[in-house]
DNA sequence: TATGAATGAGCTTTCATTCAT
DNA sequence: AATGAATGAAAGCTCATTCAT
């Protein structure tokens, strides 16, 4: 039985939030080696000391915001995966819902992708290993649902479950990316189909 | 008429050969902001005079190092692709080519892959235009590609051709990625098809 | 109305004044070119880190320091020139200020002097200008006290006024070179008359 | 029986006067301190290790130019006072002799003028007492002269000879200073006798 | 003998972090 | 509990000097 927070309780997440919204938007922006601790603290107007309470260092800060973005992240696409219907109904649901957070929140993208790769800080080791496990779970899940459209007859089998899932999610991403490099060019509605047509449907089949 | 290099000039060649991939390994292995000069220097076994003689400043080294993989890994897919043959085989050339980049020279990754998004240094801004050039005109290579297979009546128009373009290669990247990560799990040779299939074959096609 | 300084205010003028203090000895003895930002920092035993929270590089902290030692020189000579008195009154305590400058900041002459030649360092060159200025503007000021002195008679006119203004004060550096290098071979009351009457004896003689 | 100089030894002489040149050239626009050693073998066109065989050091060269410039200067200032004359006719020819030396070589002045305040490196202290020695017997013989007038009979003894000597010497910097400032307001010839003028107007009016 | 590549001590400056108030 | 002044390790970089060729 959680208690029910009490004002001051409220008072300080709502300055923890402040101070990672503050980070995430100049991390984004400059990466984080060209923010100092000094420059968050004082765009989010707290004492450097103050940022220090909640954090205890630049590392644990970074991480912090990392991780509560890939929940938010994460929570959508398998709500997506999760939802009810057919297989293609999911696939263009996970695809759609990767768009909106790409699209809501496009800051976090810098920080999330070099993490995703090997490209990340090293040092953050053992969070990149959540973040892995997670983006892997998530692989996981789609490739049973390519398994069960192609038990049921609806898919070919091209390809293995799991390469088709990373196939999708590559896809997805290299798309967002053009998006968000000409968000002006490509009418979003009907973005997710693109992407999925081009694994529906095949070039050269009869 | 190019004199033949003089024995000093080789040996100064081989000292800066040397000294950038020592570089290029700690690039790869700490990134960017956590490897200093004197790091550099002391395992590439010159004082840290000596590697400034070489290289201006550390953007300079950076830059060089990004520069020089770019070219290699951008000529080697260029042949890959102006290679004779039908679509088809220059398709399987182009990822066969990615492929063996990837495999021989895994350290670039880590530094090539943040520039080809936005997630590079943007004080770099200049380099990194050019190395998204490069990409910009192999995509379009790519594009011209799929679209003759197209009004040869080879491949069905399921997409734009830039589109598909864009989706071979993120399908390269992401499966060349996992081919890193687990080495062993894959055959190299059959690889390159398994890639292609997935563009050339369609799951619901009928 | 000014705010009566508080204590955390008083404490950090207190601090800066010892850093200058401890800057100008240094500057003074070894001048500015053997001088480090560390052993400015350690003489005044604050870490180096705080030297810089109250000046933001080297350059700024000897521009400080020069700028402070001129504003009070000039505006003591600028004093003892605009007391009342007739014009043989007047040069006689401007020379006297000069001397009593010189002997209570004997530090400040080996920073000051090579600002007022050409050979201060150029990077100054802003600076530079700031002390030339107010040296011209004495001088103008010294200018019109013999002029007056001139048309009232009291002067011979041995040569133009901004001539003898020239020539009284480099009679002044002069000696008090002197004086400073032997101290105890000059009693200082009598000296600032043994300048001036060098000029005067002609200035006035029947 | 000094041997006649080798070609050999000539060739070095000349090397060695051309390095101090090109020293000389940059000292005195950029200060000691601005100016790197491999700067001035660049300049002089010789390798970094030929410098180094003719000036054991960056301090050796100074202190060398230093002290060769400083021959010229005073044996020329010697030359002046000790020529045929009486006194007026000797003061006049130390003037104009100083006057040509600083308009002939005014590269030196930014590098001589320091030192004989208290302002140059202290690291020369050495040198600077040659310096000053010299200074100080060139003064010492002006006392002389301004003695030799006074008994004479023809100077008054407004002060004492040695107390002239420093006034007339620091009248000759002063306004030499002022001419190689702006060239073009004073015309040469006459200089001498303004600043001698504001001396004798006192020392020799009824 | 003349060369200039190589050296590394030492400089200026930044910034994550602490802790007395 | 919140503050921000103070800290000092460590970074990037320069340049006087040496010495193998």
């Amino acid at each position: 039985m959680t208690k029910e927070p009490t004002r001051r309780e409220r008072e300080k997440l709502r300055q923890r939030q402040e101070m990672m919204a503050t980070a995430l938007v100049l991390f984004s922006e400059k990466g984080y080696h060209n923010v100092s601790m000094h420059e968050i603290a004082a765009n989010a107007e707290f004492a450097i000391g103050t940022l220090y309470k909640f954090f205890s260092n630049k590392e644990d800060l970074y991480k912090s915001l990392l991780l509560e973005q890939s929940d938010r992240f994460h929570a959508a696409l398998l709500k997506a995966i999760e939802s009810p219907g057919d297989e293609i109904e999911k696939l263009r649901r996970y695809v759609r819902a990767k768009g909106e957070e790409f699209r809501d929140d496009s800051a976090i993208i810098s920080l999330y992708f070099p993490e995703t790769r090997g490209a990340g800080f090293n040092i953050l080791a053992g969070l990149g290993q959540i973040i892995l496990n997670r983006r892997e779970s998530l692989l996981q899940q789609l490739a049973e649902i390519f398994e069960s459209g192609i038990h049921a007859g609806r898919f070919h089998q091209i390809a293995a479950p799991y390469i088709l899932a990373v196939a999708l999610d590559s896809l997805c991403n290299a798309f967002l990316f053009l998006w968000l490099e000409n968000p002006e060019n490509h009418s979003y509605p009907e973005s997710p189909d693109i992407i999925l047509n081009i694994l529906l449907k095949g070039l050269v089949s009869p």
